[in-house]
DNA sequence: CCCATATTCAACCATTTGGTTGACGATTGC
DNA sequence: GCAATCGTCAACCAAATGGTTGAATATGGG
């Protein structure tokens, strides 16, 4: 019963996973690729492409033997926006934050991401 | 050996805890008036508190017998920075992000990513 | 001084998390 | 066909998380 905000927060509270997103920044990998620069096994990795996948931010399609991770930034966006909310940062986007924390508040199916 | 990153986001990934910091977006509070909306024991909402305080999110002062809780929005920069990367919401401060994943990459101080 | 209020501490509990290893199912190349 | 490669699954483990309760520690008010 998470709703995507928990998936993607929790997503990136991990370095490792934070890690990866970066690598994934610069292009499109195999798990195996994915896993190399890590010293821990590639069932770990494979786990946290999973949690990174549920929560969204990347996708993963598999092409043969290979099955190719892809970041997926738009499911930042509603995170992001919350953020701002607090942090301040630039000018923030009142008519999305309203819409945003009407519907975080009032937790009803359909989820978004 | 968290960085304040990690912080940050395992912080923000409870749903409890973001709640927490929509009250205080309207007034800092008393620890008591905080858990008041909550359906849950004044020790977990403390504790709660005591996890957003480590990552900085508020700020706590005891001034007589109450605590009072108060917003810092500006924990939350260096996180914001760090999703804006992803997210691409708005346009992206190229110079600070630039800045920050250097550090991120290079961590001084034995803090790692 | 005493009692109520405000908050934390300590012990405990169930569940989740992040990791390991070894076996397993697909797919590819020789 | 067969061996090597790609990736996941299952079982297990230690540690962290999110909650509880009851006792303990201020502090304030009458």
């Amino acid at each position: 019963m998470d709703t995507p905000l928990d998936l993607a927060f929790a997503a990136l509270a991990d370095p490792t996973r934070r890690r990866i997103l970066m690598l994934l920044l610069e292009d499109d990998m195999a798990v195996t690729d994915v896993a190399e620069p890590f010293e821990m096994s590639l069932a770990a990795i494979s786990k946290h492409l999973g949690i990174l996948t549920r929560a969204g931010l990347i996708s993963q399609e598999k092409r043969g033997r290979v099955k190719w991770c892809k970041l997926e930034p738009e499911a930042l966006r509603d995170a992001s926006i919350w953020m701002q909310s607090f942090g301040q940062f630039e000018a923030v986007n009142l008519d999305a934050l309203e819409r945003f924390l009407e519907h975080e508040l009032e937790p009803e199916g359909g989820s978004k991401i």
